[in-house]
DNA sequence: AGCCGCGATCGAAACGATTCGACACCACGG
DNA sequence: CCGTGGTGTCGAATCGTTTCGATCGCGGCT
């Protein structure tokens, strides 16, 4: 079923069914009936191969994920199911690419095919070899994260610094006056990873400007790592009574060690965090956090994409999200507090 | 850049650049070497949408996705990148169509304009719509899980029945006696949802089999529903002595549960089910469970979908998968199992 | 009456590949 | 010397749309 048989059973040329369906040219009030009718009755939808080759666009993005292997993290898995929503809004479909050594293929297809109209990375490293390739072949896209120098294009991501900064002020504000800050893992810092980073950032220049003592601990993406990690940090820094973090994969482990050392959770001693909320209200008891906007996030990275996609000429926008702090359970006063020392 | 400026540059005709590509007929070496030498050059792809059109299909499958409100299980998640990857070592990519109300018109776009050679359906439930329009369509797919019924078309599924069936005999053979199975949520066991549905099955048989004292009940995917469930069935039985389940997002709460009611896992109760290998190795201790073997999951189904979409005419294939269980430290005997009564 | 402008429609040319039938060329055997 | 069969190449048709320019009929204006 196909445009000229549609055109056939309506009486017209195909020309004028193609431009009852889109607008683009008057048709009058009559024929457009006519014709609607009859694609109603077949249920008739245009090819979309054939549209894409005409129209030079194939009103699809893709999306490039972070390999399988590495196991995605729920906030990256539940960014990938909202990417999709917003799409959908903008009537556009979505591709996955997974990214890294073997499935480079996977992600040539899609550039160099013209398969798509735009793409949206997920974590973005320094130097991106991936966003080069896109920025010769003159794609538009839309990074999810950016890197600490001056990014060009366009990017989506949480303000990290100024979130984790705050954290580190509300701990200082209950009374806290040695707090650690438990990060993602050592690789991640190493190779620039944004988030990592900044929040490091934050964090230092903050406890710097309440004069706290700190402890900045990197920690592998695992409850059990949280958990070694966490014992480790109070056997050697007893003092400490607050942690601030952004690893939400390590928060069951940290909850497991704070219990098992003792130590109750708010009464003496407090958690905070950038996490999903999702972990958030998992922890126990629920933790006062910046949830990360998932879905807001998808949503933007779509908007801007689509922008690029319709307006190629503008400059490349940024969009730097900052959360509010959802006060939970997990944040109180610190125990019997010293008073002077 | 396309295949008749290559065609040009080589002082060939566009016919002989395909063949040289695709190999369907001989072309001579030499006019081989020098189309590819001239391809390499300028770092030509053949463009997807003229290519698919020409040739009738997209290479292209869809992933059908539960919606995004209701939040992917990471065992769901995983699922897709699993997909994703396996479809590229089938050079084929993958769209995500997210199911569900509002996102009917992207299911729409992909089966009736044909942007697709075939589908993935995720989490079917009994007369699933999707299946139906499928079915209609003529396009080939595989539906991940099975109902109860005949099950007409292709699937990929786990043997819930046998599974659950495995736990109880290993929970009988160690001497447990009084056990109970915490399934999914009410609501998923009501809409005839096959996991569910087929657990419960294999868990009534077994323990019939076993003259085990049973109780088996919902609960909702959520660690604070699995914290009460848990903590009411221990009030309510407390001569229970193991628990089968196979609902992953609750074992934390189970886990916490347990410990406050004051018994220890392995040593006074035991814990075993059918759960992702992240969520078993998560649980403390690590979880006796037949882990959930995502990726093999995804690689016979988006093989089974390769086979059906080269071979239209092949009758419906069923893959069910049986993983081993995985013996960790989640099981023991029962404490001082009491002798006759 | 003749002309102009306009709304509605049509025909044909893209878009960029694949594929089929035809043809030129060559070596070979009768 | 002529048919014959196999190789390698070419031209043209095809896939299903969109879109541009042209045409046609009609009413209003001069």
């Amino acid at each position: 079923m196909n445009i000229g048989e549609i055109a056939r059973r309506a009486g017209v040329s195909r020309s004028t069914v193609s431009y009852a369906l889109s607008g683009k040219r008057a048709v009058s009030e009559v024929t457009r009936r006519r014709i609607l009718e009859v694609i109603d009755d077949v249920g008739y939808r245009p090819n979309a191969s054939a549209r894409a080759l005409a129209e030079g666009r194939t009103r699809t993005i893709g999306l490039v994920i972070p390999p399988a292997g590495r196991r995605l993290s729920p906030i990256q898995l539940g960014f990938v199911a909202d990417v999709v929503a917003a799409a959908g809004r903008h009537e556009l479909d979505v591709v996955l690419s997974p990214s890294g050594g073997e499935h480079d293929r996977s992600f040539e297809r899609m550039v160099s095919g013209r398969r798509v109209d735009g793409v949206i990375l997920m974590e973005v490293r320094v130097q991106d070899a991936r966003a080069a390739r896109l920025e010769r072949s003159g794609l538009p896209f839309v990074a999810i994260g950016h890197t600490a120098g001056a990014a060009p294009g366009c990017w989506v991501d949480l303000d990290y610094e100024g979130l984790v900064a705050r954290c580190v002020h509300h701990l200082a504000d209950l009374g806290h006056q040695a707090i650690a800050l438990v990060n993602r893992p050592q690789a991640f810092l190493d190779s620039g990873y944004g988030p990592a980073r900044r929040a490091l950032d934050g964090f230092n220049a903050a406890a710097a400007a309440r004069s706290l003592t700190v402890r900045a601990l990197c920690c592998p993406d695992e409850a059990t790592a949280g958990e070694a990690c966490t014992r480790d940090l109070l056997a050697a820094h007893p003092r400490i009574t607050g942690i601030v973090t952004i690893n939400e994969a390590a928060l069951p482990g940290l909850e497991r060690a704070l219990r098992r050392s003792g130590r109750t959770v708010p009464r003496q001693f407090s958690v905070i965090g950038v996490v999903g909320r999702h972990w958030a209200e998992q922890f126990h008891p629920p933790l006062t956090a910046a949830d990360v906007p998932i879905s807001d996030l998808a949503e933007r990275a779509v908007g801007l994409l689509a922008e690029r996609m319709t307006h190629p000429g503008t400059p490349a926008r940024h969009v730097m999200l900052t959360p509010p702090l959802s006060l939970r359970a997990s944040t109180a006063p610190p125990p019997r507090p010293r008073t002077g020392s």
